[in-house]
DNA sequence: GTCTATAAACCGATAGAC
DNA sequence: GTCTATCGGTTTATAGAC
């Protein structure tokens, strides 16, 4: 009956499916906790309750492990990016994205962007789907980001890489973890505070 | 002749004091490179041109080096708010500070602030010295925030400690990394994009 | 105080039994 | 594929000669 063989080979390829993602779960937390540098793959091993050799079976290397993770955290992304109202205008297209990557940080499972100070960085050049998914998500929020300063919503004067770094960096700002640690704000209120700095500055 | 003794010792400690900011030197501009994690003492003693075990007879361990050199950094920062003239509105003392700490990034020397994620940061709270300076920068800046709220140039619903926390955390912004990397922009520009979008935002 | 040489601990990755 | 045990390399820190 090859019905059967072919579902018990789906079974088990859905089995190591689940066990990955369980894996880049642990790896996506302790890379939110700790960054690249400083996650040893020991640590993930207990996190998942598996031997360290075992992580092994399944990613070549630390490397290609966070590269896995962070791409599908891009995926995730993308995925919310086009999971908007079209009808939305692109200014809260932008909002909404940095609101739902600014909790997803507070809740501890958004890693800091790269920064040009990890090892990480090279490894993630090196992994093409990586890249990949950061294009698609680059191309969307550069569409809105040209649509908003079209409508106005936006300044003309700015140039678009520095709305787009700025977008990119404020997902995963420092300044979120001391006002959670500061203790006096929630995690909404947070959110909140952080989108308005981000957009309209601190003048008023 | 006790005068000439007098003026021996004091050659002497002034050199110690020169090798030692010579070292602080190193380690600052290695901390702005790499960070706490990835610098190496090696790497220390290299930059310095002096032997690894020279480096123990200076300072006791890494953490100790490394708070030594970011209670400079404080000193500095602080000796700069004080540098300016008292006739300034707060909200241009800010906006000065912010600008030289990013200027003195894009120059190579200004570390990133230690986030949540580096192991530097049990280091500096363990070391008075830092923790000093750093309340006596904190006074300084939140004396600025609240007048500067005050005459209505800072939005009064803001809360201080979210203006203060931004202030810190964009004097090391890596968005001035990318833009310098992209290499579209001189340093004084980036300085300038920076200050606009952290005081007044991205909207226009 | 500076050097060379090395100890001690940690980490990424692998060997080999099951 | 999972485990235990271990290798090889790196890093912090120190010992001891000069």
């Amino acid at each position: 009956m090859p019905s059967t063989q072919i579902k018990k080979l789906s079974f088990k390829q859905q089995q190591l499916q689940l066990r990955e993602n369980a894996i880049l779960d642990a790896v996506n937390k302790l890379l939110a906790k700790k960054g690249f540098d400083l996650m040893t793959m020991d640590e993930v091993a207990a996190e998942v309750g598996i031997a360290k050799a075992s992580l092994y079976k399944h990613f070549e290397s630390k490397e290609v492990l966070s590269a896995a993770s962070m791409t599908r955290l891009m995926e995730q992304t993308i995925a919310v990016a086009e999971s908007l109202p079209s009808s939305l205008p692109p200014l809260d297209k932008l909002q909404s994205i940095v609101r739902w990557a600014i909790q997803t940080h507070l809740g501890g499972t958004m890693p800091l962007l790269p920064s040009t100070r990890s090892n990480i960085q090279l490894a993630l050049l090196a992994y093409p789907p990586y890249i990949e998914k950061l294009s698609t998500l680059t191309e969307h929020l550069g569409a809105w980001i040209g649509a908003a300063q079209d409508n106005g919503t936006l300044s003309k004067t700015l140039p678009g890489e520095v709305i787009l770094y700025t977008v990119f960096a404020r997902s995963c700002d420092p300044v979120a973890d001391f006002l959670k640690m500061g203790g006096a704000f929630s995690d909404s209120e947070i959110v909140d505070l952080l989108i308005q700095t981000c957009f309209h500055g601190m003048t008023g």
